[in-house]
RNA sequence: GGUCCUGUGGCCGAGCGGCUAGGCAAAGGUCUGCAAAACCUUGUACAGCGGUUCGAAUCCGCUCGGGACCUCCA
């Protein structure tokens, strides 16, 4: 497949445009990580899940991709009245803990939950902490740049200044004149020049337990600062594809663009990527009011929104049943729908490996599997990827039906391209539900015992023995063929 | 208040000027000891009201919902 087919949906032109990399056949792929003072949430997990599909495609085309996901553990500040207490320091008094201790707690929550979703780790996850060094020198550029001045212990970028010379707004379609008349007055302020702009570094009061020598003194960086200096060490000055939540737009991707700007001379990023919200019951995921869901949560259905547990996996498929960049609504119905739909999707390849083979194939199979690539390429349309997956599904139980026929070649591209799609792109692991090598003989017993009984007709045996099995989760299956089971 | 996105059949969700995705649910049928699964058939949806057009779910305006950002946030 042609990789320069693909097309991405650029969030600073508004348009969907040829993707076309810096390096031909790489590509450096940025991905705004969690902030790790709390257990991360399903909406974090969308957004992380999205760009795992993003990096998957990628890679299956042929791209060698180099990705970049950073882990946040400065902590931001809680509000600007708190006298810049960060998050992270502000819970682990509450909690007696080191603030590293926090960190590291839910750094390994985080790395579970999207190892459950069979979300690839990226290939570097830098902490901010691990990077003071790197921001600093990134400041200090700013600064011998005239972008930048200091204040008491601080440093800000000066946004009028940059202003000047470049667009500041244009990611999110923002005027300066709109922002300056929008600003409100906030507590903290005297120290900058004009309230637009933002933070490089902050001088630290002595309750901060987070703070690292510099040359204005103890204090933490900024907030948007560390993005903007591990994707500069590790992807270069331009890089291809930089992606997080819609929330991030502005200003933490208006400020990352600044600040590139500001020290490099160009625009770090060529292509921009926003995934969108999700919602609970069609309202915004909120903690403060309740409505929201851990990962957990929806796992182990331990919660007050859903009827049932849902597999990471089913959730997945869900996720991937929407666009990106659409919003997403977690109900229970949908869910459950979902569920049935990823069943039959793995039912059917595993029909696939056992389907008779025809001499001709009754339709084109490459149109079909060409179809799967057309959708990816569209600026990741999964949706209609999956959509597609289910016509391949109703082709193959329609072989198995006898109603189609499949050629030996076409079953064999079919099935490759199939598994290809539905685990290495879409990342739906397969379990193997017959993989429990205890089980299958016991099961082959059970059934054939039940086989006797069905040929003696006696009705009572075989049924106990269907509804006992389905009392433990375990649905037979009779066809022509023989017997099944899941 | 400002900036922007969005509203699709019972549910979830693609499409985004003509050729009317897909999944789930529903109804009828085939198969089957019964069931399950599978297959076949059926259902003409695009918030409301105007307008542009030969033609609009798709473009424009207004009204009414929903959401994002403007402050840490995926």
């Amino acid at each position: 497949m042609e990789l320069k087919d693909l097309k991405i949906y650029n969030s600073l032109s508004g348009e969907k445009v040829k993707f076309i990399p810096v390096q031909e056949g790489f590509v450096g792929l940025y991905v705004c990580g969690p902030t790790v003072y709390s257990n991360v949430h399903l909406g974090n997990c969308r957004s992380f899940i999205s760009f795992d599909l993003v990096y998957r495609y990628l890679t299956y085309i042929g791209y060698k991709v180099r990705y970049v996901r950073n882990i946040t553990d400065v902590g931001h500040l809680v509000d600007d009245a708190d006298d810049g207490e960060d998050k992270i320091s502000k819970k682990a008094r509450l909690e007696q803990l080191e603030p590293m201790e926090i960190v590291q707690q839910y750094t390994l929550d985080f790395h579970k939950v999207m190892d459950q979703f069979n979300s690839i780790p990226p290939n570097i996850e830098p902490t901010a902490t691990g990077h003071i060094i790197e921001q600093i020198e990134m400041i200090l550029t700013i600064l011998d740049n005239g972008f930048a001045y200091e204040s008491n212990g601080s440093v800000y970028f000066d946004v009028e200044k940059y202003n000047e010379t470049h667009p500041y707004g244009e990611l999110s379609g923002r005027k300066i004149e709109d922002l300056i008349s929008n600003t409100r007055d906030l507590d903290g302020q005297d120290e900058k020049r004009a309230p637009l702009d933002f933070a490089l570094w902050k001088n630290a009061s002595d309750e901060h337990l987070m703070k690292w020598p510099s040359p204005w003194g103890l204090g933490f960086p900024g907030w948007h600062l560390e993005c903007s200096a591990m994707s500069t060490k590790y992807l270069g000055e331009e890089f291809d594809i930089h992606g997080g939540g819609m929330d991030l737009k502005f200003p933490h991707h208006e400020c990352e663009i600044a600040q590139g700007t500001a020290s490099n001379g160009k625009a770090p990023v060529r292509y921009w990527m926003h995934g969108n919200m999700l919602t609970l019951n069609g309202k915004k995921m909120s903690k403060s009011t309740g409505n929201s869901i851990l990962p957990e949560e929806l796992f182990s259905g331990v919660n007050d929104f859903m009827e049932k547990p849902f597999d990471p996996m089913v959730v997945r498929f869900f996720m991937m049943q929407a666009h990106y960049r659409s919003t997403l609504d977690f109900t229970s119905d949908a869910l459950l729908a979902a569920e049935k739909g990823y069943d039959k999707l793995a039912e059917a390849i595993k029909t696939s490996t056992n389907l008779k083979i025809s001499k001709e194939s009754s339709l084109n199979i490459q149109d079909l599997v060409a179809s799967f690539y057309a959708a990816m390429n569209d600026d990741f349309n999964a949706p209609i990827l999956v959509a597609n997956l289910f016509e391949a599904v109703k082709f193959i139980n329609s072989v198995k039906d006898g109603s189609q026929t499949v050629s030996k070649e076409d079953l064999e591209l079919l099935q490759t391209e199939m598994n290809a799609f539905v685990q290495d792109v879409l990342g739906l692991r397969q379990g193997n539900p017959s993989g429990d090598d205890k089980l299958s003989p016991v099961m082959d017993l059970v059934l054939d015992l039940r086989q006797e009984a069905r040929e003696n007709k006696d009705w009572t045996t075989s049924d106990k023995i269907r509804d006992g099995l389905a009392t433990a989760g375990i649905v037979v299956k009779d066809s022509k063929e023989g017997t099944s089971w899941n």
